[in-house]
DNA sequence: ATGACTCATTACATGAGA
């Protein structure tokens, strides 16, 4: 069974090259994050043609994850127990559309698009941090409930947990992505039973998941790892191989980030 | 030397991303 997370930076933009992918890579279970598109505007039948069932939560252009399966897709959830809204400039906040699971193939898989933060003193910041620890709770309580279930949680964490996770660690002093508090919010979910399985696997420094589309950051390989696969422990021990898909951010119209694979046996 | 990001939107400028 192979399971892969990408965040996509809009699905409709990129529906011809996740289906190549898909294909490519005979990837039976593929969640998404950064849909950027309403549910009603979804192209699930693209996929569906290709065998593949659909699930996915998004409400505008912002954010928006999806799970593509063709090993099947059954109890699906929308967002995490407890998972926290956010709203700007005394708006009604809202539970946006940044967490969806299913049962496929017997794991379940939580697509994440945890939020970017903004800056160390916005309010998106405190919302980020939220996120993270209600999230860590929710995945001890997991555990407890059922100590062998087989859970992934993948997705776009929006943390580089170590310096070599990006390409010059001054530039992103008194930023994001990279401050105490996003990386001990981090922790707190690695320490909740579940293991980080691509760092494992692929243990080497500057081994990027992200490069950002200005300033040749990619031609000149000043990128980022901020995509990661948390594993249940039953789950964990099954994880053969991982796979950071570089060559996908490659070419016209690429994605700013490339996928992360799990070949499960 | 050049020109220097991409996406979506009641679009032609703005918000968001990281």
């Amino acid at each position: 069974m192979r399971i892969a997370s990408w965040n996509i930076n809009s699905v409709r933009a990129r529906v011809d090259r996740v289906l190549a992918y898909l294909d490519d890579h005979q990837i039976d279970v593929l969640a998404l994050q950064e849909t950027k598109v309403a549910d009603s505007a979804f192209p699930v039948e693209p996929f569906e043609a290709a065998g593949y069932e659909v699930a996915r939560t998004g409400f505008d252009q912002y954010n928006g994850v999806a799970l593509i399966s063709r090993l099947g897709l059954s109890q699906v959830q929308t967002k995490f127990p407890g998972q926290p809204a956010f709203g700007k400039d005394g708006k009604e906040p809202r539970v946006e559309a940044r967490a969806i699971s299913a049962v496929c193939g017997g794991v379940t898989v939580w697509s994440l698009y945890v939020p970017h933060g903004r800056g160390l003193e916005d309010p998106h910041m405190s919302y980020k941090l939220e996120f993270l620890s209600v999230l860590a709770h929710d995945a001890v309580g997991w555990l407890t409930a059922a100590p062998s279930a087989q859970i992934a949680l993948v997705g776009d964490f929006n943390v580089a947990p170590l310096d070599t996770d990006v390409w010059d660690p001054a530039v992103f002093e008194g930023k994001t992505h990279t401050s105490p508090a996003e990386r001990a919010a981090l922790t707190r979910l690695s320490q909740s039973g579940f293991s980080e399985v691509t760092r494992q696997h692929l243990p080497d420094e500057r081994n990027y998941t992200f490069w950002d589309y200005q300033q040749l950051r990619f031609q000149r390989n000043q990128g980022m790892r901020i995509d990661f696969a948390f594993c249940s422990p039953a789950l964990s021990a099954r994880v053969a191989e991982v796979r950071i898909v570089r060559d996908e951010r490659k070419g016209v119209g690429a994605s700013d980030h490339v996928p992360v694979e799990l070949d499960i046996s």
